[in-house]
DNA sequence: ATCACACATGGGAGCGCTCCCACCCTACCC
DNA sequence: GGGTAGGGTGGGAGCGCTCCCATGTGTGAT
């Protein structure tokens, strides 16, 4: 009566050890079904799975990461401090991206907050004790120590947006360059001809690889590009309005901007209306990342999108395949992967 | 040379056993000064405490669990497969306050996603195998078997907006019934008079509690309540819209609609706009959640504020003191906590 | 000086698992 | 028929830590 339950209350969770003594056999053949191992007979391997089943056996990780020295949990990286990170979707989608590639793993995740110095220093030990096989890292900036230091302790590590176009760690990025490109050739399509920019903190690479996409497509269509076209901004509302009104001050025939993220070009528009330009008839205006902002912006904003979900689903694909990778002996085999994600524009009334 | 390196290259880890041998000490006392347990003498605590920065000594936290039973880590459940979830500010938040309530301490955050039933039934396993010390419940359905399955197996766990008026979980909420109550209220001061309202999932305790605040603001000002003025939305935006359309078709005479989010919101002012009613002359509008769309929606949106990172890291430090007081020996002393934090009625251009 | 007791300390005994070696048995070969 | 693989299996030896008991060592009371 009922002693096949999987459990009862809240008591002792069954061992390996009581497993084996269940289903008859040692507790090596139990630990070779639990993990798979094809040195097992059929015979035998049923008879654990059904002692398995009824005494609702789950391995306990903490014994299990001691002994096989692996966590079967990879870390996500978030860079706290600024709260950016936390205002756009980014993080949510990287996060859904990554929870998506794991779901068809045992893998578990953890989110380590790498605030200031304290936080940041406590991490790298955190991480230097091997307590996860992996590390994701998103938003990094150039002189982000943590990087090397993982490259250091020889712990596999995928980076979201490179920090340069010859990152030494594995990365999964968007196509900053080439969505620079379709949202100023689309500009260029509409009749526009003098096109602004405004940039993000050039210290990022992808800010940089926009500003990159804005000449190229300006270029290739035979434009000269006037320094007085470019406006620096920092990703955010506030340094947009200001950047739009140096633009303004600077080119006030200025008929176009392409803003380097979506907030921005949330600011630029402010300043617009603010000085009675109207959107698109005056000036036309396209941002980047297409996050939620962009479809309710008033009028509905011209954007190129990044794949964003993608990109957690890749890197993640990219870390375990590093992590199996490295199991073996410690003999890496794999190419360093650099993956890069198309973007797409996606047409509003804003252009 | 150098031996005073807080370690080399990647090379083995030191443990607790080296440490007592360098502070020339035994390893009970060592796990005494890494623990800070008071009996321990300050001389030979110094000694260790030397020791450990010399060696760049850091506990293995696997085998810390395996043998005093605990992680030192609390997860977080997300309901996957709602994408609701992961498109609204929410989960950033949420997160962002859990992430900060967590920095003081040493705790680790899991996140753990509660999808289908295949991943339900493996998150109960996991939990159950005890591989965290304390679980947030974020978005849960009234339905949802997990948080009592956590009940039974004796697992602390606070949940996220609690599933009815007598949650069984300790809980955080916002002050829905007062929130919603501040936006009706709001209307009637601008003179509106035929208030309509757009309510989100009835199974969903918070959105019963708005709807219980519109009423209640209406029969406080002497207004009846039309049951013709209120339409069922289901938190989207396209729930939004046919609730709008199947408003205005009952009730053209309304002057105003209080909607359960923002999103739906959204979906509401499509409609208006559609079929030329202006915002806010002909009819004003109020949201809820005060989300990055209420800001840059056209015109700004009147929205309700939820302190959502302050629910996070009030949750929390819920949580953490339910942990705490299970550890003496699982004699539970605090009472269960019903936490309600207050709304906010953001004013912008819509009313 | 003697006893008692508190406090500081060392180290054995696991926690539950994986790894690996030794063992056994059953073909299969010469 | 004896020898030899080799697959299948059992179980010892840890992984690095905490817990706890036994053992000092010093203090104050008698």
């Amino acid at each position: 009566m009922g002693s096949g339950q999987p459990r009862g209350r809240g008591g002792a969770r069954p061992t390996l050890e009581q497993v084996a003594a269940r289903a008859g056999v040692g507790r090596g053949t139990v630990s070779r079904v639990i993990n798979g191992s094809p040195r097992v007979s059929e015979h035998t391997r049923a008879a654990v799975e059904e002692a398995v089943a009824e005494l609702g056996y789950v391995p306990n990780t903490a014994a299990r990461a001691l002994a096989a020295n692996r966590t079967d949990s990879i870390a996500v990286v978030v860079p706290e401090p600024e709260s950016r990170f936390f205002a756009e979707p980014y993080f949510s989608d990287i996060i859904h991206g990554v929870g998506a590639a794991l779901a068809e793993t045992d893998m578990q995740l953890l989110l380590t907050f790498a605030g200031g110095d304290r936080e940041r220093r406590s991490l790298a030990q955190y991480l230097s004790a091997h307590r996860v096989d992996g590390v994701l890292l998103v938003s990094v900036h150039a002189d982000d120590p943590l990087p090397d230091l993982l490259r250091q302790l020889g712990i596999p590590a995928v980076i979201s947006g490179r920090r340069s176009a010859d990152e030494p760690l594995a990365s999964v990025d968007s196509d900053n360059f080439a969505g620079a490109r379709a949202a100023v050739g689309h500009l260029l399509d509409r009749g526009r001809r003098t096109i602004a920019t405004i940039t993000g903190r050039l210290d990022v690479y992808g800010a940089q690889r926009r500003l990159d996409g804005y000449r190229d497509a300006l270029t290739e269509a035979g434009h000269p590009v006037e320094e007085s076209l470019i406006a620096r901004g920092d990703f955010t509302e506030d340094g947009g309005r200001r950047a739009m009104t140096e633009l303004l001050a600077r080119r006030p025939d200025l008929d176009a901007v392409f803003a380097g993220s979506d907030v921005m070009a949330a600011g630029a528009r402010q300043v617009l209306r603010e000085v009675g330009r109207r959107i698109p008839d005056d000036v036309a205006l396209v941002g980047f990342d297409d996050s939620a902002i962009a479809r309710h912006m008033d009028p509905p904003l011209t954007s190129v999108r990044q794949p964003i979900t993608e990109m957690g689903r890749t890197m993640t694909d990219v870390l375990l395949a590093e992590i199996a990778d490295t199991r073996p002996a410690g003999t890496r085999h794999l190419a360093r992967q650099q993956i890069v994600l198309p973007t797409e524009l996606v047409c509003r009334a804003s252009s």
